[in-house]
DNA sequence: TCCAAATATCAATAGGTGTTCATATGAACA
DNA sequence: TGTTCATATGAACACCTATTGATATTTGGA
């Protein structure tokens, strides 16, 4: 039914990478380069962030493997890394689309 | 090809869940959920932490509407909402069984 | 080589958050 | 009603982290 014991040291990595979508400001740039290949200042303007907060995340969002960068001349260009992400956030945005929030009860 | 332009609220909202998701101790009580409705204190020793965590944890996951909680008797029974959390879950460990982990470059 | 453009790094700080311990609430049963 | 089991809540603290501003690095061209 559900994934049945899933190693400890997976459990890190998974909940590392959830931690950096977990970031406004993070998540929107991801989501600028699930659009397309973008150069970082291009990402800042678009997420409204300064150009050395989207490069501080685009650091943390290369080593856990969420994005790739690339050089093309003076600018580096950044792009979403593998698919997995895509069918990830899409359910992810199912699961917020479906009910409004839920009072604390 | 991937999602346009979704609205600041929802990115909140997104952001937010994944920002649960993102603690080790409240992923793995929520993986524990994906298995079976289970009582809070067999999840407290399954995932090897206090009641009182684990109750705190509960509490914020039940407010995102990742896991719903009903009450058996002395016990409250917890478990899974709702799919896209499996879809979500699979695809997110299926990225962190690709490749090993990059070096920070 | 000197300069400008683009990106990366450093240091400092303010605000947030996971955890613990103690206590409160609720439910069943004598 | 009084007691016990199961869960929830409250307060306090130690740690982490997102953000900023200034500076360094790298690249391409004049």
């Amino acid at each position: 039914m559900a994934e049945p014991h899933i190693p400890e040291a997976n459990i890190t990595i998974i909940a590392e990478t959830f931690r950096l979508l977990g970031d406004p400001t993070r998540l929107k740039i991801l989501l600028v380069c699930l659009e397309g290949p973008r150069p970082v200042g291009d990402i800042a303007q678009a997420v409204d962030a300064s150009q050395s907060l989207v490069s501080h995340h685009l650091r943390l969002l290369r080593a856990a493997r969420l994005v790739v960068g690339t050089r093309k001349a003076k600018q580096v260009i950044y792009e979403a890394a593998d698919d997995h992400i895509r069918h990830m956030l899409a359910d992810m945005i199912a699961h917020s689309d479906e009910e409004p929030d839920a009072p604390d009860h």
